[in-house]
DNA sequence: TTGTCTGCATTTTTT
DNA sequence: ATGCAGACAA
């Protein structure tokens, strides 16, 4: 009895074609982790190729982390010399070896969004471009997509011409690059791109690595874009052993330039390609199971497929609606307690779900007041928050002095009385001489008009010359011991003594652990520890690496983080329409953006294993306005046989809404499926209670318009149109929720 | 130069 | 509700 007998058919067929290009559309929870896990096994075991060629793409470093392993416990050994990793990290190791062929150092620093913002900025104001008109952020997804779709700055240029807007967006990319090469720095995009452009413009390399990685597997192809694509197409160009596994009803990344089409039209690129696919259930109870079926059949123009499994029907799914989201945490919470208590589950089996990582709040607040251990995956990057990324700026700064952003960040943090005219006159100088800012600091003596500011300039010079010196023969934990101390970046927040700063000295306290961590991990691999090394892998964790599943706690985290994982019990939470799916993507003109949604909602679904709990709530508070909204159409397209909707529960009896109960109202939606396609989802925002708080008829008063009739209000879209007859100002049509009118009685 | 105030826009999802 | 940029005073 061999390991590979436990594998299905299918399962086997695709762990035994090792040859020539190989697509595996597996469906969701159809065992694809074991079946890559087992192919590598088979690849080493009975094919006898050497762990060393083996190369395994996967979407995080966690799935890396735990491919590896698995590898090991079936192999038992060569598994540390197979090459498992994320795109970005893959580039970066081959970029921190061979990038000075492009012209920049190998000790560059890859730059996180926050940077990236702080150098649009930058150059918008070098440029003199209005933000009013072209927004940071806009300018920056330009510049990604571009970058995701392998067009340089010279192409944009090119094409843009005889239209104003395009050449402008094209200066900005233009200039965005020449900046980030002159800090040495790369951004997200540019590790992808510069690992593309490496191998198109030096053969010896590409030619190295097409002979090393003579087996290429992909992990979640769905998700990759036209960079990656292409990466992957020049690194099996040889051998063309290239097997990837995906799943086109779990594409949900197209807003960062995922192309849906390098899964769907494999077959034409790789014309020879065999196509296996796995449809088999191992996850999920039937139930669970139809229900996403139910779902994703909704959608056009995917892949035929159909899932079925084995496993027994299990419960219903629970559906729940109600009033506030507070009630909605309030059950979700109290619900797990309960299964708890009762022995039936620990904490480690639950996770709530949802769209958008704001909503994740109020679930933490109802886990802290009724004491659930739980881990929240998203939101605030640790490594984003100021203090970490201020500290994080002295070791840049260090590691590569060229890091403009990094030096002018830490100038004057701790306060050390250099304004901001004065880093105005030192960065004037630096960009007339094409020096860097750093240097220009080393040459403050020379630069005009610093005046008194001059001595304090160069004592932060010397510090700075200090560290890099210590630098030299000190671990980066005793480095960062040292900015800490020399610096007294700690003993300002100590002598503060709120909440916040407190935060923050944890924050400290942690990234010391994480430098220690990072250190003793080198040493056990032999390798070792630098500046640079740390600086990296901080650039390249997501949080989503940090999920353990030993602990005991219940993870909550958005559906786009859960991609990948599965749990006994899933929550979703916030079925609404307007949250999930979201409002973008109902008022988007644009059918595919909905139906990415509903993959999303198919993702969601699918990561439970015996229960699902289906919640929405009919007013909840986004962006500090009550927002009332209908139940989500996905829900809809889930057959009322496979639910349950419970016991009723309270009711706010301060609401003179009709009592309608929670499966009355469950039914009436479902009753109403069949005009609810054609009418408009009724919802509408306004600033505080029901209405805009005036009539038709009475005066109110508008902070710039004065004091006016209310002629007209028409009930449209999310919001109230009003129309005011303004005593001075002429008759107005205006939204409730942007003219803030006051009733004047 | 620093701190504070005010008005303004912002809100999907992430390696 | 929050965070940021710009204005202005200390």
């Amino acid at each position: 009895m061999s390991i590979y007998d436990t594998l299905n058919d299918r399962q086997q067929e695709a762990v035994f074609y090792t040859e020539g290009p190989l697509l595996i559309l597996a469906g969701a929870g159809s065992g694809k982790t074991r079946v890559l896990t087992h192919r590598i096994a088979w690849l080493i075991d009975q094919i006898g190729v050497n762990p060393w060629n083996i190369l395994a793409i996967t979407f995080t470093n966690k799935a890396a982390g735990e491919m590896r392993e698995r590898v090991d416990q079936i192999v038992g050994f060569g598994s540390e010399s197979i090459w498992v990793s994320t795109f970005h990290s893959m580039c970066v190791r081959i970029l921190r070896r061979y990038i000075d062929r492009l012209g920049y150092d190998t000790n560059f620093t890859i730059y996180d969004a926050d940077d990236q913002k702080t150098l649009i900025k930058d150059v918008c104001k070098y440029l003199q471009i209005d933000t009013k008109m072209f927004k940071e952020r806009s300018l920056l997804s330009a510049i990604s997509s571009a970058k995701d779709e392998l067009v340089t700055p010279e192409e944009m240029t090119l094409r843009a011409e005889g239209d104003w807007a395009k050449k402008k967006i094209a200066q900005v990319y233009t200039e965005y690059e020449k900046q980030l090469k002159a800090n040495n720095a790369l951004d997200f995009d540019d590790l992808l791109l510069k690992t593309v452009q490496l191998l198109q413009t030096q053969p010896d390399v590409l030619e190295y690595y097409q002979e090393r990685f003579r087996y290429i597997m992909v992990d979640e192809y769905q998700d990759t874009n036209t960079v990656q694509f292409k990466l992957v197409s020049l690194l099996a160009g040889k051998y063309q052993n290239l097997c990837v596994v995906g799943d086109d009803d779990q594409s949900i990344y197209k807003f960062r330039g995922a192309n849906i089409m390098n899964i769907l039209n494999f077959e034409k690129e790789y014309p020879n390609a065999k196509v296996i696919k796995l449809e088999q259930n191992y996850r999920s109870t039937s139930t669970i199971l139809n229900a996403a079926n139910e779902v994703i059949r909704h959608n056009t123009g995917r892949k035929e497929k159909s899932l079925w499994t084995e496993n027994g029907e299990g419960e219903k799914i629970q559906f729940r609606q109600f009033d506030s989201a507070y009630d909605e945490a309030d059950y979700i919470v109290s619900d797990i307690k309960d299964k708890v208590n009762s022995g039936k589950r620990e904490y480690k089996d639950f996770a709530i779900l949802y769209r958008t990582n704001a909503q994740s709040r109020i679930f933490e607040e109802k886990m802290v007041v009724s004491n659930v251990p739980y881990k929240i995956v998203g939101g605030v990057n640790f490594y984003a928050r100021r203090e970490i990324k201020d500290l994080l700026a002295y070791l840049k700064t260090v590691d590569n002095g060229k890091d403009d952003l990094a030096v002018r960040r830490i100038i004057n943090v701790p306060k050390r009385g250099i304004g901001l005219t004065t880093i105005g006159r030192v960065q004037d100088y630096a960009t007339e001489r094409e020096i860097s800012f750093y240097e220009a600091i080393l040459a403050a003596g020379s630069v005009p008009g610093i005046g008194r500011a001059l001595g304090k300039i160069e004592s932060f010079a010397a510090l700075i010359e200090h560290f890099k010196a210590e630098g030299e023969r000190m671990s980066v934990a005793e480095l960062m011991d040292e900015i800490i101390d020399a610096t007294g970046y700690v003993e300002e927040l100590q002598a503060d003594s709120d909440e916040e700063a407190e935060s923050r000295l944890e924050n400290i306290e942690e990234l010391r652990n994480k430098i220690v961590a990072y250190e003793e991990s080198c040493e056990a691999e032999d390798e070792k520890s630098t500046l640079s090394g740390f600086l990296e892998q901080v650039a390249l964790v997501a949080d989503i690496d940090s999920l353990d599943e030993e602990t005991d706690y219940v993870v909550l985290m958005t559906l786009h983080s859960a991609k990948g994982l599965e749990f006994p019990h899933v929550y979703l939470a916030g079925l609404e329409d307007g949250i999930f799916p979201s409002y973008m993507t109902i008022t988007a003109d644009d059918p595919a953006e909905l139906e990415e949604e509903r993959r999303l909602c198919y993702v969601g679904i699918t990561r439970a294993k015996e229960n699902l709990t289906l919640t929405c709530a009919r007013r909840r508070m986004v962006h500090g306005e009550t927002q009332y909204n209908k139940m989500s159409r996905f829900l809809k397209e889930i057959p009322l046989s496979l639910l349950s909707t419970g016991a009723l529960f309270k009711k706010e009896q301060t609401e003179e809404e009709p009592k309608v109960s929670a499966y009355r109202q469950a039914k009436q939606a479902f009753a109403t499926k069949a005009f609810a396609a054609t009418k408009p989802a009724q919802q509408f925002t306004v600033t505080k209670g029901k209405g805009p708080g005036y009539d038709v008829g009475d005066r109110v008063r508008h902070i710039k318009f004065g004091e006016g009739l209310v002629t007209q209000i028409t009930e449209g879209g999310r919001d109230y149109e009003v129309t005011v007859d303004f005593d001075t100002a002429g008759t107005k049509k205006m939204f409730a929720m942007f003219a803030k009118l006051q009733k004047i009685d």
